[in-house]
DNA sequence: TCCAAAGCAAGAGCACCGCTCTCTTTTTTG
DNA sequence: CAAAAAAGAGAGCGGTGCTCTTGCTTTGGA
């Protein structure tokens, strides 16, 4: 069993959290592609192929990594969501925590929001992690619409199907109209974030904290939210 | 000179587009990460020490295809921004044909809308073909402005004077309500397209065209157009 | 016209990578 | 206490970007 029995089973869990901070140091400080599994090694005074004992594949330690990521992220966005009561501004300093985190580690919010990494596909085990943050706007509308501070977003006709399906998938307590925009409204927060943040606002947005707020406030009445 | 006079010149020339060729090749069947100039070499039958004759480095062949991608989206974009007069209608249009061009290339657009390729700053020479698409939504808020066919959106009292100098940099004769809101959908259709890309809305939406469509719509509400 | 200069191809080599296999040592377990 | 399981180390395979040296060919000026 693996469980925390003998010495060997705890150097074990102190050798794998071992690795992943010093690949998480790499990670913030050169990126996904740059985070080789002999550094990290090399770093911990051990061979490289003693590595393959805890994780089988260079994939395999980014996947954990990727779930911490995501974790910290949701984390973020779920520390902030009942510091204020009106539903506009809930979602605002929402969004800005998600900008907030993205700014401090960039390198780790492009590993869960850049490309995927080639050839690699997110394994299942993040699906939970991954939908904090949807969580948390699922949230703040859903109080919302309970305090009545929603008026519902207009749906186009042909619409109509996914936008039930979608609901009754995700939020089956939100009308249809509230849910589909607030997907779109979701996708569209980190267009925002992944524009600054990889540099596509160069020379564009200068006074980027107040252009954001700005904008994730619009999102928030494209949702219905007042 | 570099021009095209002898029979050296002409076959650099030659080369260049092979190589160029066979890395687009490799891309797009692969993506950024897995294309290696000695795969490209290989291919073409010369050794890979030649082709540093033709590309310093192979961060000097992506920024070209960088520089590629973000022409034929350009164009993909241009193609479509007269096929209808309603602005509405043209800037739905314009980004379905984006949407559309992403899903066909998708690691070209991994390459100019993903997450940079670590350590790696685009020089100025991407800056104008990256701005091409941004144009075309220009152009169709410009002209829906002169037509009378644009509701000047809120904008908040923090942001007037960013929203003031934006508008002097990227397009002087758009109010600059008008130029900020058009900034920040620009980003969210790329949040939109992202997300449909990358996995992120596996399970959540199912009927995407209806549901982009939608929000694109919504979008150049947000902008003023109707 | 001839010859030096410049351009180009090729091969060997360096330092790195992910990953595998084998061998030895250590710990756990029946 | 012995057998089995786990862990570490080292060598090695095939791959990468990139550099350097060595020849060959085209080019352009005296």
């Amino acid at each position: 069993m693996s469980s925390a029995h003998g010495a060997r089973a705890r150097a074990r869990i102190e050798v794998t959290a071992a690795i992943k901070e010093e690949a998480s140091r790499q990670l913030a400080a050169e990126g996904a592609a740059k985070l080789s599994l002999r550094a990290v090694a090399r770093e911990l005074g051990m061979a490289s192929s003693a590595i393959y004992r805890y994780f089988p594949s260079r994939d395999d330690l980014l996947t954990d990594l990727i779930i911490d990521a995501y974790n910290s992220l949701g984390e973020a966005a779920e520390a902030v969501q009942h510091t204020a009561t009106d539903p506009v501004r809930r979602w605002v300093t929402v969004c800005e925590a998600v900008r907030g985190w993205a700014l401090a580690h960039p390198h780790e919010y492009a590993l869960i929001y850049g490309s995927p990494v080639p050839g690699y596909t997110a394994p299942q085990t993040t699906v939970p992690p991954a939908s904090r943050v949807g969580l948390v706007l699922i949230g703040i509308v859903r109080d919302a619409v309970k305090g009545r501070g929603v008026t519902f977003p207009p749906l186009a006709a042909e619409l109509r199907p996914e936008a039930e399906r979608l609901a009754a998938d995700i939020a089956p307590d939100l009308p249809p109209q509230v849910a589909a925009a607030l997907v779109a409204a979701w996708a569209q927060l980190f267009g925002l974030v992944g524009f600054e943040l990889f540099g596509q606002f160069n020379r564009v947005v200068e006074d980027r904290e107040p252009f954001f707020r700005h904008a994730v406030g619009q999102l928030a009445r494209g949702v219905g939210l007042r």
